[in-house]
DNA sequence: TATTTAATGCAAGTCACTTGCATTATGTTT
DNA sequence: AAACATAATGCAAGTGACTTGCATTAAATA
């Protein structure tokens, strides 16, 4: 039951993004409303180029590269999405309007297939632990702080 | 005293370095010898634009980024660099023939100059206070584990 | 010194992403 | 509802970091 509550429905993340929009200046076109379809759809982390090649198989809405990459960091904008990053040539982003994104998280990602997981909590050397217990191996971690340094903050 | 010993002076590292290759089949070229020469006087993490730009007052040598790119993985076979993975469009090296790099560590990088600083301890939450003392403001920060995940694993 | 083999450097290519600009769609005003 | 103003689109072309192919050159080996 907790489960079934973790995701919330897809209507109901439309609704909170549709409303996103309305409270913005922001216009929800068509080609907007396909890559949102997108989106919310998407497993876990997305890149453009991941994106663009899950809607390949004839859709009646041609995505534009140009104008997805418009668009994401609009939808960032109205926080219906978030970029997560990895680092790495391309630039992910998550859907940040389902609950289950709203704390603190960080994220595996696998050496070999690049496949992402999330993870709900966030302790460091335990972590790692934890992960080794639920069979990844070659474990390493990477930790970044971003922020404006003394001398730009002065 | 103790920090007269942090860094070690440039000519042992270069013993360090020449012997990496003389324990390897890797050439030590006058190319690589320019390079090592850059790199070794690099201050902090080093980026291949980075170097090539450090490196354009008519020096004797040119350097040919083809030949920085294919070089930097040497090094870094060799032990003599290490990559820092910052998210961002170019990849980020730093030497770890210097006994300062030997253990585990981490950046700070400002949102605005891009300047990147070490960090020599890691232990997340209480970093950021530590940080924030010291006159960085805004801060977030980002945490990757990568590894092998179960299923690739076998 | 001759030979083999690795390393170089030029040209050209790839890939993610950006920019310019004319066209089209949207929301607003009359 | 028609006309207007402006935001969004999509094509083409441009960046910038990096890679690849290949003929030339330099370094270790015979």
């Amino acid at each position: 039951m907790e489960k079934e509550h973790r995701k919330e429905s897809k209507k109901k993340l439309w609704d909170k993004a549709r409303l996103s929009f309305e409270a913005s200046s922001f216009r929800l076109t068509e080609p907007r409303k396909a890559l949102l379809e997108l989106i919310l759809s998407a497993e876990g982390p997305f890149s453009v180029p991941k994106l663009l090649k899950s809607a390949k198989p004839g859709d009646k809405i041609q995505f534009d590269p140009v104008t997805v990459y418009r668009n994401l960091p609009v939808f960032e904008e109205l926080k219906i999405i978030e970029k997560c990053d990895f680092s790495g040539d391309t630039t992910f982003y998550e859907v940040i309007l389902d609950h289950k994104h709203d704390h603190h998280h960080h994220h595996v990602v696998c050496k070999e297939c690049r496949r992402v997981d999330p993870l709900d909590f966030c302790i460091v050397q335990a972590q790692v632990t934890v992960l080794e217990k639920l069979g990844y191996t070659g474990l390493s971690h990477k930790l970044e702080f971003l922020g404006v340094c003394p001398q730009c903050s002065g």
